[in-house]
Order: C-alpha cells, then structure tokens, then sequence
RNA sequence: CGGGGUGUAGCGUAGCCCGGUAUCGCGUCUGCUUUGGGAGCAGAAGGUCGUCAGUUCGAAUCUGGCCACCCCGACCA
C-alpha cells in the first residue's frame, strides 16, 4: 500500500510531501493550491484544536462566527490592512451562471454582476470590527473576547501541503478592552497560551519574541509570534498575536463611554494559529521511517497487533488483547487493535511507524505462554518485553515519556543549531552550511533589514522577549547596537 | 508575471534523437504456500501515449497551436 519515503536527508521537501501524502495526513486537491486533510490528518488537527478551545475558554474567551465574505469596502477601511492583504484576495464578482448561448457548458452570467464585490476573506478583522461597532458602547461592554474556527483564502503564488495552501482552517481570536495596557496584556497572554500549546502538547520548542516593522501584521502596532526551528534548518512561524492599538476601532469608529464619562475608541488585539501548526508538527519529529507524533495528539497511541499462525492461536489472542485493551481505555488511552488478516504483522509494523504510532504492542503465542508482550516505540525505536502485571501503569508511564523524550530532543536540537555570529561571512557561512537559528546584532533600521533579506534570504525571525542587552556591532553595517536579534530563513 | 522543465495504466517510469501501434517496477485481482520487521511462486486485468491540428501509407516518436502541472524568482500564517 505505501511505499518507501525519500530520505529526508536527501531532499527535504519531498520527504515531507511524501509523509504527508503517503501517512494519509492530505493530498491536492483538484483545486490549485488547496489541499485535503485526509481523516488521520484532520484526527490530529481536531485534537489540537480541542486543546486549543480548552486553553481559550480558559482564558475567558466565547466562540462566535462571522462572515466568509467581506465586502469590499470594509476592507479598505484600514489603509495598512488593504495593503498588506490586497495583493492576494479572492474576489466574488458575479452570483449566477448560465446555459453557454453559444455551446455546452456554463457561462458566469454578465447580468449577474455584483454592486460591491465581495472580498473572501483572508483574515477577518474588518467584518468583526464592523459588527462589534453595534455591540461595544459602554465600558461595561469591555472586555469582549472573542474567538472564532474558520476556513480563511490567501491566494498565494507558491503553495505547499499544510504550511502554505490557499484555503486554510484556523482559529482567530479578536478582543476589545478599554485601555492599552489591557490590550497588551491579553496580546501577551495569547502569545503565552501559544507557546504552551506548542511545547506541552506538540513537543516543540518555540522562541516568543516580537516582529520587525517589517514583518508586523497588516495594521497591528506590534506582532508578537512564536518561531520553532525545523529539522532542516528552517525557522517556521508557529502563531501570532497582534497588539492592533485602535487602528481597527478608528476605521470602523467603534467608541466607548469610559467609567468616567468620556468617549473613546477601544484597544484591540487579534492573534491566530493555523493548520500550518500540522506542519510544523510534521518538521518538528518525523524521520525516514515517518511520522512521530507526539502521545498528547496521535489519535492512536497504542496499537496492538497479533502474530499469529492459525484462527485458534488468534482466538487466544483476541481475548487476551480485549483485556489489555479495556485496561488501556480505562486509563484514557487511544488503542487500536488491529487484527485484520488481510495484512501481515511486518506490514503492519511498517505502517503503524509511518503513520507516528507513539507505542506498539505485539502478542504472539510465545507471549501467551509467558505472560508477556513486546513493547515498540516509535520515537527511539527500542523494543523491551514486558511482563504482563500493571501493564496499563507501564504504558501510561512510557506515554509520558515519549512525551518527554520528544520535546527533549526537538530542543537539543535547536539548542544544537542556535548560534551567536559577529560577522557578515560567517553569517553567511552559517546559513548556507546548516542554517538554524541565528543570533546577530542589526543595527535596528528597517533599511539594514531589507538589505540583509535580499542579499542573504534570511529574515529577523523575532526579538526575543527578555533578550539580554549586550554592545555590539551590526553585522552588515558595523553600527551600534544594544542586542542580538534572531535571524533564519523561514518557510 | 519573468526564467527553466515535464506530460505514457491508480503511482513511478523506458521508448522519442533515428516514425511501424508501448517497456519495466510498485499497486490491484485470482489460486496455493506463508504470518515475531513491508512474504514467495504461478496466473490475470488495466493505455483514446495531456489536447487539437499538420506532415506521412503509417505518429508516443517529426512540426505548430493550446492546456495542465512541477522547479527557480517576486508574495506569504
């Protein structure tokens, strides 16, 4: 059924379009540049997002939904947001087809044309704001806190599966509070919620820090984001959350009567996380023989397969995995038992390890006679027999470890591909010999940054939230500055 | 939208230069033997060679148009 992976050392972006196809993650689609998610991808991607809701209702935020179209005017309300955002919408013009006069097939109706044409939206800050108009008056409107699940539409020039595809799900969160400081505690707050999620449940590291000018979201006054480092040296922007000040409460004039009388526009903030988190998760621990998904979100974490050479053996074994089985469900744990006689147990091996399978549990009749079972897993590969007593206790602790392990790796290996540069040419030396992560210092003006982009293709990732002050010299231009910043080419 | 490349069975391919009705592998189906790391043997099914036209007795192969996709740039969660 599935086929041998391209090395991932060999060539980086067809080992992954390969384990994201052949895993059963998504494929294309029929429609360019849009893909889609296969149940196994779309069994993860609902655990992440059920964890996600968790942390945000947590946090005293509301699901709600809004429009997928926006009208155009709306749109350009927000001079910063038109121009970040227009280059790459797409647009409903026309609501009816028609029988082609002239032949087969349907025409789009040219009598069908829309007034206003209707922009899908690619975020939907503008369609909230235009609704929360109605609904904030007063201070005791405030806090309004908001998320919504949604498909958005960036028609992007070069799409790949999960990290960059025309449609894609997401969640964005918009609020309005009555004071910055407010604002820019909840941008903080999401930013947090975030990096917990990417470390406690998918096992990756990430870096928080706040974006360039240059990199700021379309009409935000700060970007803050999480950046995780890939296996092949590539930084992937994880999640943003965006301290908006009252750009968006200016545009669409959404005012509050403050506590003391007085009238003001509200402080927003927005902050999203998409299916690129898939891929993230993907580059983060898979390896030659596929996935490795961390326990907290494999939608198997224990499979088990029989090994077995008649019906009667099988009959021994499919009782005694029952048992197993309902223990394991007991204490929560997602089993599969996969007893299909179509496949053998080699197979099945290869493929449970394809699809990231955090522990594998074989029973054959050699078991059956000494009270034992064989124990696989997937991260290190290691196979330990195991004696039958407490056998739910002991693969709820090896869960957890896996868990550990995986997180400890993933950081060992940025910590192993974080390095300090001072010069130009070793910058570059870096960047062409390994990449990583790097930290040099950049004379803090959007020119210097632009200028290092085009000559080098790396970009200031971040600046890392409590970086540490330290003198030193821009890297291109030898100009003062006050501390290092975190460059990387990035997906 | 610039620069390069590719379209042959479900997937991956050979054949093209030098025209004669398509090769091989994987997968699929059937049967027997197998089952503790992607089984073996035997047999079978599956193709308007991207598309339209031209040249020719004859086109996957030569010529031209069109279409689609991929890679490199600009864009980007």
């Amino acid at each position: 059924m599935s086929e041998q992976l391209t090395k991932r050392s060999e060539n980086y972006a067809q080992w992954y379009q390969d384990l994201v196809t052949k895993a059963g993650l998504a494929e294309n689609s029929a429609v360019r540049g849009c893909m889609v998610i296969k149940p196994y991808g779309y069994a993860i991607w609902e655990k992440m997002q059920q964890y996600l809701d968790k942390m945000f209702k947590d946090t005293g935020h509301e699901n709600a939904y809004f429009p997928l179209f926006i009208p155009k005017s709306f749109f350009s309300k927000e001079a910063s947001h038109v121009e970040g955002f227009a280059k790459e919408c797409a647009v409903v013009t026309h609501y009816r087809l028609k029988n082609d006069p002239n032949g087969k097939g349907v025409i789009v109706d040219p009598d069908a044309k829309l007034e206003e044409e209707l922009i899908i939206r690619p975020t939907s800050e503008t369609i909230i704001w235009n609704t929360y108009k109605g609904w904030i008056q007063s201070y005791r409107d405030l806090p309004l806190l908001i998320n919504q699940w949604a498909n958005v539409v960036r028609w992007e020039m070069r799409t790949r599966l999960f990290l960059r595809t025309t449609e894609f799900l997401w969640q964005e969160g918009h609020t309005a509070h009555a004071t910055s400081e407010e604002a820019i505690v909840e941008t903080k707050q999401m930013l947090d919620v975030y990096a917990e999620f990417a470390e406690k449940f998918m096992a990756m590291p990430v870096i928080k820090g706040v974006k360039t000018a240059n990199e700021r979201f379309a009409g935000a006054i700060d970007t803050m984001c999480i950046e995780a480092l890939m296996q092949d040296g590539k930084a992937l922007q994880a999640g943003t959350s965006h301290f908006l000040g009252q750009n968006f409460a200016k545009a669409f004039d959404v005012k509050f009567t403050s506590k003391e009388g007085k009238l003001d526009y509200v402080w927003a903030t927005s902050w999203g996380v998409s299916t690129r988190l898939m891929g993230a998760l993907i580059m983060s621990h898979s390896d030659d023989d596929g996935l490795v998904l961390p326990p907290n979100l494999a939608p198997i974490q224990v499979v088990i397969v029989p090994i077995y050479k008649n019906n009667d053996q099988l009959k021994m074994i499919d009782e005694k995995v029952a048992v197993i089985k309902k223990e394991l469900e007991a204490k929560g744990i997602a089993v599969k038992y996969d007893n299909r006689d179509t496949q053998k147990p080699g197979w099945k091996f290869a493929e449970y390890e394809l699809k990231g399978v955090p522990v594998r549990i074989a029973i054959g009749p050699r078991d059956l006679e000494q009270g034992t079972v064989e124990v696989a897993r997937r991260d290190t590969k290691e196979k330990t027999v195991y004696q039958m007593t407490d056998l739910s206790l002991k693969i709820e602790h090896l869960l957890s470890q896996i868990q550990d392990n995986i997180y400890k790796k993933a950081l060992d290996f940025r910590d192993a591909n974080t390095i300090n540069v001072d010069t130009w040419d070793e910058f570059m030396k870096v960047l062409d010999d390994k990449g990583g992560f790097i930290m040099a210092h950049w004379d803090g003006t959007p020119e210097t940054e632009q200028r290092i982009k085009e000559l080098s293709k790396a970009t200031i990732r971040c600046i890392p939230l409590n970086n540490r002050l330290e003198e030193g010299k821009c890297i291109l231009t030898n100009k003062p500055s006050s501390q290092r910043v975190l460059f990387a080419r990035s997906y």
